[in-house]
DNA sequence: TGATAAAATATTGTTAACAATTTTATTATC
DNA sequence: GATAATAAAATTGTTAACAATATTTTATCA
């Protein structure tokens, strides 16, 4: 009467805290491409009701990162090669447009902003964190189009960056090749602040094609239990 | 006991076909902006049960063409100008890269197809059929991101193309004057075929910005109850 | 009359039980 | 032992009843 109990017995989540952390297992890579989501195992891990995990799957399914078959369930998405780099070539779109619209509309003030972000970002590579580095060079990319100052183009790329990891995961795995390398974002405020667009598209084009060279097929990963997987190592979890 | 049974006496809907109908009364401008969404009279008017129509009112709210409020149900959802101006911007920008990938991509059996597109287009506008020329020209702009073959670049678009007849109707009401000109698509088509990118663009510019450029506030419309709302006007069907 | 509070109604949100379907296990047959 | 049919279990899908919240109506008082 004890042993079944204790999955229960722990805080409610509310259903953005629910998606949030399935959502940062598969991105974390601890929840493979392919892997069943199966709803009464969710619910009793999270301890909600079983209606709640259906509509969290369906707000996944949305934004492409569980796959949902009818009377089949949810899966972990599997995204395509050719959906990766249709997904790395329309960044590329974006993010010119967002320096296209900041190179005329950015002052002092978000080149500031800019430069505060990247200085975070070099401190936690030089302290050797590359968790909070990698986060931090992400968010750089979305400030970078909330100055531009269109709220669709953002929504895109918050799209975009959001589907990245897993085309990386799945086709690339977990080698440490995904993150930006900071030089080209320094490059990039630089040529911002002269109002030169064509170098900072340029560098940006340099920096976005970097990564998209490395995809390529890769084999299968061996892989754990649901429960194991959805349990956030501490180490990971960012400063 | 026979008149509050009528309601029901009708085919069963599926939710893609409730969806369908819903959306294609907004953008026909039979349900305004603002128009609350209720679950129970939407259910009964289609006949399907209440969690049907939740789910259709949740994905409707996704492609935000309905806002929902937590207690506080679902109504037609009333872009601001600036959204518009967002998704004008964002349109040429995804529609400029569609030509771009098309200009090296596209071959002479895409040309004649987008001909063919083009001369139903203009017989329809001939014979004053301004409903399936709507449709059809709306088609031409699909068409052209589908031939470009990035997924990602024609589901933006796509969305973009959702979203946009509501736009027009919120803050230019209901004037005709949001139909392409043919004439500039016929342009498009020969530029492309010449492989001459900056013409192309040059043509698409004009053609989007002529409607962008009619965005202006609009003081509301009185507004009809919903179930004769929802059923749609014969002679509005396409042919 | 106009404002405020309370009650009644309407509407949205949640849940547990049930139905339908798929998946797994078992049995039967060759 | 392999294969196919059958039964059992697991899983997803739906619904009706209930709960929570918001809105409207009515009642009360200044």
């Amino acid at each position: 009467m004890s042993a079944q109990f204790e999955k229960n017995d722990k805080i409610k989540f509310s259903e953005d805290e629910v998606l949030r952390q399935i959502e940062q297992a598969i991105l974390d890579h601890r929840l493979a491409p392919g892997t069943k989501l199966k709803e009464v195992q969710l619910a009793d891990l999270f301890g909600v009701k079983r209606g709640m995990i259906r509509k969290v799957l369906t707000r996944l399914a949305h934004s492409r990162l569980v796959d949902q078959m009818p009377n089949r369930g949810a899966t972990v998405a599997r995204p395509s090669v050719k959906e990766g780099q249709d997904l790395f070539a329309t960044r590329r779109v974006i993010e010119s447009a967002v320096l296209q619209n900041l190179v005329t509309h950015i002052d002092h003030r978000g080149i500031a902003h800019l430069r505060k972000m990247l200085r975070r970002e070099q401190k936690a590579y030089q302290r050797g964190d590359s968790a909070t580095a990698l986060t931090l060079s992400v968010d750089f990319h979305r400030e970078l189009a909330a100055l531009a100052g269109n709220s669709v183009l953002e929504e895109y790329l918050h799209d975009i960056i959001r589907r990245t990891p897993l085309v990386i995961l799945t086709h690339l795995g977990d080698d440490e090749q995904n993150r930006c390398r900071n030089q080209e974002h320094e490059a990039i405020i630089d040529a911002l602040e002269k109002h030169d667009l064509k170098t900072a598209t340029r560098v940006m084009q340099q920096h976005l094609l970097h990564i998209e060279s490395k995809i390529q097929h890769k084999p299968e990963k061996p892989q754990a239990d649901l429960a194991t997987l959805l349990r956030r190592q501490p180490e990971a979890v960012q400063a």
